[in-house]
DNA sequence: ATTACTAAATGGCGAGTAG
DNA sequence: TCTACTCGCCATTTAGTAA
C-alpha cells in the first residue's frame, strides 16, 4: 500500500477527468493544478502510475492521452468498496411508537407451522404466538421505517399456498425493543395495516416482559445488515 | 488538500477499525502495521490528525482510545462521494407530489440578498422570489427524496448571521419539473416543513409557467451530480 | 506495556532547463 | 507549446531511546 498512497489522489483526479471511460487529454500542468502541485511533480506521478500499470499514456508531439487501466480501476474500486462498507453498512435505524392492541392477525399467522418453522430457522428463536403492534406517531420514525425497508431483511419468510388460500410472504429485521435484544420487526406482505404500523415478534411475550400497556412508547433499534 | 493527502489512509484505517461509530483502542504499533509503516510514523500521523481535528484521542497509561470526529468523517465522506460519482452511474431520482400553497417562508428567504446572490452564483440563475411547494404523497417518492439527500447537493448555500438572528443554510439539487429544466429543489436546513415537502426554485414563476394550481401533480426529476 | 522526542538518513519537491 | 531531466533544498521517515 505504502508506495501507492501518494499516487492515489492523482489517480482519483484522472478518474474525475473521465480517464476511466476512455482516453483523456491532460497536460502535466493541468494535472498539477488539479492536485495543487507543480508540473514536475505531476509529471513524476504520471510516470510512476504508468510504471505501476495503473494508467496507459499515449504521448504526442503536443500533448498526451491518458486512460486508466483495469489495474488502476481496481485500485480505485478497492478503496471505494472500503468506504461504501464503512458508510453504508453498519446503520442502526431507530423507530419509536405507541403500543396498541391489534386484531389478532399476527397471532393467527404465528400459529401457522409453516411460518413458525421458517422464523425459527432463520431468526434463531421460536416466536411467541402473537405480535406486539406499534403505531408510529412521529415523522422521523416513519422515515426510518421506510428507510429500513430499503435494506436487505435479516430473514425473508416465504409465502405458500395450501390449495384453499395463499399465505403471503414476510420480511424480518432483527431489532432491539426497549433493550430486549432478541426480537424482530416482521413486515407482512399483505397486511391490512398502513406503513405507520410495525409488528414485533420475539421468543417471549413482550407485553408481559416489558410491562407494556396500550399507549406506552417503545423504542425499536433495527440492525441493518447490508447496503441498500 | 496537499497536506492532508498523506493522512488520508490513516483516517481510512481508523474508520475500518470502527473509529467512526465509537472509541476504538488502537496502539501506534497496530496502526503502523495496518499502514505498513513504522510505529513512529503512525504516532506522528495520529498527532497530526488530532491537530487537524479529525480524530479525538483519549490517552491512557497503557493504550489510547481513538474516535473519528465529525470533521474527520466529512473528510472521508467527501472522497466517498467522489468515488460514488465515478463508479455509480448518475441517477435520475424521480419525485412526484401535489402543489400546495405555503406560508410564504420560501418567498421570505428568496428576498434576502445574501441567499439570492449565492443561488445565482452557484446555480446559474436568479431565482424567482417564491418557491413552489410540493407535498409528497406516495411512498416511493418519499424514499427517493431521502435517497436524494444522500447525494452531494449541486450547490450548498451557506447560512449567515446579521447579529439579530441567524439564517440557516440550504442544499440545492438541480431538477426538472414537468419538463422545465431550469429549476432546483431547495432543502432549507431549518424549515418547518417535514420530509414530505419539497420546495422548488426556478428563474421563473413555475405556477404561472406550468399553469399549476393547488392539488395539481408535478413530476420532479432530480439530477444527481456528476463528475465535473 | 505504551507514546513520542531527537537526530540522522532518506527521498520527494520544484526551479531551471533541455529536448 | 509540450514532457521530463538534474540537482539543491527541505520535508518525511525511522532507529534509538526517554518517559
Amino acid at each position: 500500500m505504502k508506495v501507492y498512497d501518494r499516487y492515489w489522489f492523482a489517480l482519483l483526479a484522472l478518474a474525475r477527468a473521465g480517464a476511466l471511460e476512455g482516453e483523456v487529454r491532460i497536460s502535466t500542468i493541468t494535472l498539477a493544478e488539479m492536485l495543487n502541485t507543480s508540473q514536475q511533480t505531476a509529471s513524476r506521478y504520471l510516470m510512476q502510475l504508468s510504471r505501476l500499470g495503473y494508467i496507459r499514456r499515449r504521448m504526442h508531439k503536443r500533448g498526451q492521452y491518458i486512460r486508466i487501466t483495469k489495474a488502476g480501476e481496481n485500485a480505485l474500486l478497492e478503496i471505494y468498496r472500503d468506504l461504501r462498507e464503512i458508510f453504508e453498512k453498519p446503520k442502526v435505524i431507530e423507530i419509536t411508537g405507541e403500543v396498541f392492541t391489534g386484531l389478532g392477525e399476527g397471532k393467527y399467522y404465528l400459529s401457522i407451522p409453516h411460518y413458525i418453522k421458517q422464523i425459527t430457522e432463520k431468526l434463531g428463536f421460536k416466536p411467541y404466538p402473537g405480535t406486539l403492534n406499534v403505531r408510529i406517531k412521529d415523522e422521523k420514525s416513519l422515515m426510518n421505517r421506510l428507510l429500513m425497508e430499503t435494506f436487505k431483511p435479516t430473514a425473508y419468510i416465504h409465502g405458500f399456498s395450501n390449495g384453499k388460500r395463499t399465505y403471503g410472504s414476510a420480511k424480518c429485521y432483527l431489532a432491539t425493543i426497549n433493550g430486549v435484544k432478541e426480537a424482530a420487526i416482521i413486515c407482512i406482505e399483505r397486511t391490512h395495516y398502513g406503513k405507520d404500523v410495525v409488528e414485533i415478534i420475539a421468543p417471549v411475550c413482550l407485553r408481559e416482559r416489558l410491562g407494556l400497556k396500550d399507549g406506552d412508547l417503545v423504542k425499536i433499534q433495527v440492525k441493518t445488515s447490508e447496503a441498500p
